[in-house]
Formats: structure tokens, C-alpha cells, sequence
DNA sequence: AAGTTTCACAACCGCCTAGGC
DNA sequence: GGCCTAGGCGGTTGTGAAACT
């Protein structure tokens, strides 16, 4: 792919915002809306390059954000979800009203990754807990084998979300704190790998193209099998919190049915 | 008071992906 | 189907302020 040439190069303007930059960029989007950011900066006057334009006002200008210090509880939530979630910060970000994924990742790089740290725990207890721990501090604790966790959590149970989705789907969710919620945060629920999907989807497209449906239970019962093993228990946990959405149920549904239900 | 180190955060960079052509 | 672009994301850097020596 060919890159844009830098904003230097075009004559454009970078380094820290000023405050008339900031006023020309406000009152314009305010005005205008923002619908090609790589027009906007020509359209408003400004000699900054879309992508900086963009950044300054989902990361400062915007009117929904919050400023100030992060409440105890913020905290306490973007630990949890970090937990969860890994180093996914716009996801944590859209549990954070008027907080931005730029600001949750510099809480957590300069503040809450070194209190985490002085909370851990005793080498002794780390050694129970290795199975959970990965070797990247910014990876998700209670994620052992995967690289990215898709787990989120809408309300009570985690809820595992498709490629095709993304925690901006549950914008309209309340804020989640710790207490709403409403579980241990010491809870570890099995870990759903990326490539479950891209799995799934050869299966689905394996359905499709008419292959045998014998051949097709077999195969999508030993990828299950694979893919959440341990043990068949810990399957039914996954179905038993996974499954939120219709979509979601009858995804599965098919899916087990076709498993035969009775391996699980 | 001056120099140095650490901290906090805004901004940038480069990669990835969806969507249009 | 392949190419190109815009937008989004996470990682990293730059810089001013605060704390420390």
C-alpha cells in the first residue's frame, strides 16, 4: 500500500495544538460535521493533516469528554476489564463514558500498571497462579493461551463476541464499574482464541460448499473439542455465559446440533 | 538555586481492516 | 479479485512540569 506522504512533507504542520488551531478546528466540526477528515483541515483552514485533525478532537476537543483524574472506581473498572480484555483500549475505552482509549492507555502505562504491580502477589502465591499469568505484563492475567481474548462483559455474564462484532455494539450498555459488574474479579472464565472464529468460519463455509453432514459434525465436534478443551464441563460453562444475543444462541445452537448435543 | 531525573500526557507512527471502485 | 484510501487501533515518542538531589 502506498502511504501518504508525511504531514511534513506536504507542508503541514506538526507537534502540540494551539489554542486558535483548536477554535478553527471546534467551531468547523461543529458547523460542518466531520464526514472526510482528510478534507476537513483544507475545508476549515488548517494546515494539519486529517489524522491529526482526528486525533485532536476524538482525544481532546470532543464535547463528551471527561477531563480530570480518574475516580477510584475508574480505576478499579479499567483494571477489570484490562484483566478481561488485554490491551484492547478502545474496547475498555467504550465502558468509559467520556473517557478515550488515549487517555485509559497513559492511566495505565504510567499509574495503574506499576499499582497493579505493588499489589502483587508473593512469589509463592505466583507460582499457584502461573497457569493464569502470561509473560507480557500488558497481556490479559487470566489469559494463558491466547493471544487475544474476545471476551467481553454486557452487565452479568462475559458475553464472547464474533469477529463481526466489537464492544462499540454495546455502546448503549451502562457504564460497567466493578460492582454492576456484578462478579469476582478473581473469577477466570475459559479463554475464547481469535482463531475460534476463522475456524468456525471454515466450518460454516465447509457447510455451505455441502459438505457431508456427518463429516461436518465430526469436524466441528473435534474442533469444539480442541478449542475448549480441557474438558467437555468446561464447554457448557462457555455455552452457560456466552450466549447473550439471539444471534448468538442460534449460532451455537446449530452449531452443537450438528456436534450432537449429547458430547456436551 | 541549578541541574538531573521522573512523571504525565498529548501527539505521532505504523500497521491493519473495511469498503469503494 | 485486486488495488487504493480513509479511518481505527495500539505502541511509542516528545516535551513540559514536578520532584528530587
Amino acid at each position: 500500500m502506498v502511504r501518504a506522504p508525511c504531514c511534513e512533507k506536504m507542508g503541514l504542520k506538526k507537534g502540540p495544538w494551539t489554542p486558535e488551531e483548536d477554535q478553527i478546528l471546534i467551531s468547523y466540526i461543529l458547523k460542518y460535521g466531520h464526514g472526510n477528515w482528510r478534507a476537513l483541515p483544507k475545508l476549515a483552514g488548517l494546515l494539519r493533516c486529517g489524522k491529526s485533525c482526528r486525533l485532536r478532537w476524538t482525544n481532546y476537543l470532543r464535547p463528551d469528554i471527561k477531563r480530570g483524574n480518574f475516580t477510584k472506581e475508574e480505576e478499579d473498572t479499567i483494571i477489570n476489564l484490562h484483566e478481561m480484555l488485554g490491551n484492547r483500549w478502545s474496547a475498555i475505552a467504550a465502558r468509559l463514558p467520556g473517557r478515550t482509549d488515549n487517555e485509559i492507555k497513559n492511566v495505565w502505562h504510567t499509574y495503574l500498571k506499576k499499582r497493579l504491580k505493588q499489589n502483587q502477589p508473593t512469589p509463592d502465591t505466583k507460582t499457584q497462579l502461573s497457569s493464569q499469568t502470561s509473560k507480557c505484563d500488558d497481556e490479559p492475567m487470566s489469559n494463558p493461551t491466547s493471544n487475544v481474548m474476545r471476551i467481553e462483559n454486557q452487565g452479568h455474564a462475559p458475553v464472547v463476541l464474533s469477529p463481526q462484532q466489537s464492544s462499540s455494539d454495546f455502546t448503549d450498555s451502562s457504564a460497567v464499574t466493578s460492582e454492576n459488574l456484578n462478579m469476582d474479579s478473581s473469577a477466570t472464565f475459559p479463554v475464547i482464541d481469535e482463531s475460534l472464529w476463522s475456524d468456525i468460519d471454515i466450518l460454516s463455509s465447509a457447510e455451505t460448499s455441502g459438505m457431508p453432514e456427518n463429516n461436518l459434525a465430526m469436524a466441528v465436534d473435534q474442533e469444539l473439542q480442541f478449542l475448549f478443551s480441557p474438558d467437555p464441563a468446561t464447554l457448557e460453562s462457555v455455552c452457560g455465559f456466552g450466549l447473550n444475543t439471539n444471534e448468538e444462541m442460534d449460532f451455537w445452537y446449530d452449531l452443537f446440533m450438528k456436534a450432537g448435543e449429547s458430547e456436551f
